[in-house]
DNA sequence: CAGATATATCTCGACCCGATATATAGTGAT
DNA sequence: ATCACTATATATCGGGTCGAGATATATCTG
């Protein structure tokens, strides 16, 4: 699943321009599972073009850049429902924070404190925000199975750190006096 | 956070070769929040070696090729809790899997039952090996919450699997009859 | 006894991210 | 009122990383 199918993946939705595209996996649907760089999409959507895949169709803008606006056409939307019958790669997470935390006892509790609390937070926005996108009753069914999935694991997430954070802090406050006990 | 200070953190726990840091990644403690492969491990390695972070100790092996056993120095000890204060990257997902499933309304509804199956059972088979690890109790605090957050975001995605897997294959099954009730 | 799997290191091409360059306009702070 | 930051918009480049394969051997499975 390279960055040639997610491009064609988000233009099935409706056409888009580069920016756009990169704004999809930044806030829009696609954030939560999957993102894409600048320097990917912009190689990409060139390479899609020569393949016949996108069309582009350029809009000139009063002091601005003029805006490339891609759409799918025919022979993309088959190599999209195409790639999509493919198996799907494993899933990959790459998450410092929990990386860090699996050594909270060579930190300041403090520290760790906060790196919880601000995580809460963060979930607690993305929540917000993924729970008031009211396009949720007109999304395609998978869509909104993917944003609900979405919903469900942060709010777990949010959930446990909330239910053990003091714990954690104070077992990495207090030195090993509990094994006496 | 590259590769080098994820070698320092596994190596922390007790000294290592390459091919159980891999391992370490692959199915170990971090499995389920971080990976990386040999082509990142080894220069990565041989990187910090030559900063004199870690030391590494050849063992010969009958018929086998050498065994490089690397562990940390004092240095390397530092430079690990050095780079756990930093500001953590934020977290990325890459799913395949939902990425396609948000384009269900493209797939036979057979594949989207079959692919939600898959995943249903890949899920139930992570939480048997992440909960029948007994080291659970022995493992640092850090280890031990990481890992009992990863139990818990798991078994809420498996269950959110479970609970909406009928309710999506019918709706991409049944054709847009239900607007017109 | 063949074939798959596990141990073990290492390299290379393809791919991707993050930073940067370029240009302009609006917004908030001092 | 000016300074800095953010947003819109495209594009490239260096460096980091992945996945596949090369190499070699032993053990387990059918």
């Amino acid at each position: 699943m390279d960055v040639k199918v997610l491009c064609l993946g988000v233009l099935s939705r409706g056409e888009a321009s580069g920016y756009e595209i990169k704004k999809a996996f930044e806030e829009g649907p696609f954030s939560h599972f999957h993102q894409a760089s600048f320097g990917s999409i912009y190689p990409a959507l060139n390479a899609l073009s020569s393949e016949g895949l996108v069309e582009c169709r350029a809009q000139a803008q009063e002091k601005r850049p003029d805006k490339k606006i891609y759409s799918l056409t025919a022979k993309g939307h088959k190599a999209l429902t195409n790639a999509l019958l493919a198996e799907p790669d494993h899933d990959r997470v790459r998450s410092d924070f929990l990386f860090i935390l699996s050594f909270a006892q060579f930190l300041p509790p403090a520290r760790v404190a906060a790196l919880i609390d601000q995580r809460i937070a963060w979930y607690r926005e993305s929540l917000e925000r993924m729970e008031g996108c009211a396009a949720a009753n007109t999304a395609p069914p998978g869509a909104a199975f993917v944003r609900n999935m979405g919903i469900a694991v942060y709010r777990s997430a949010a959930e446990y750190l909330e239910n053990n954070r003091d714990a954690l802090v104070a077992e990495v406050s207090a030195p090993e006096v509990l094994v006496a006990e």
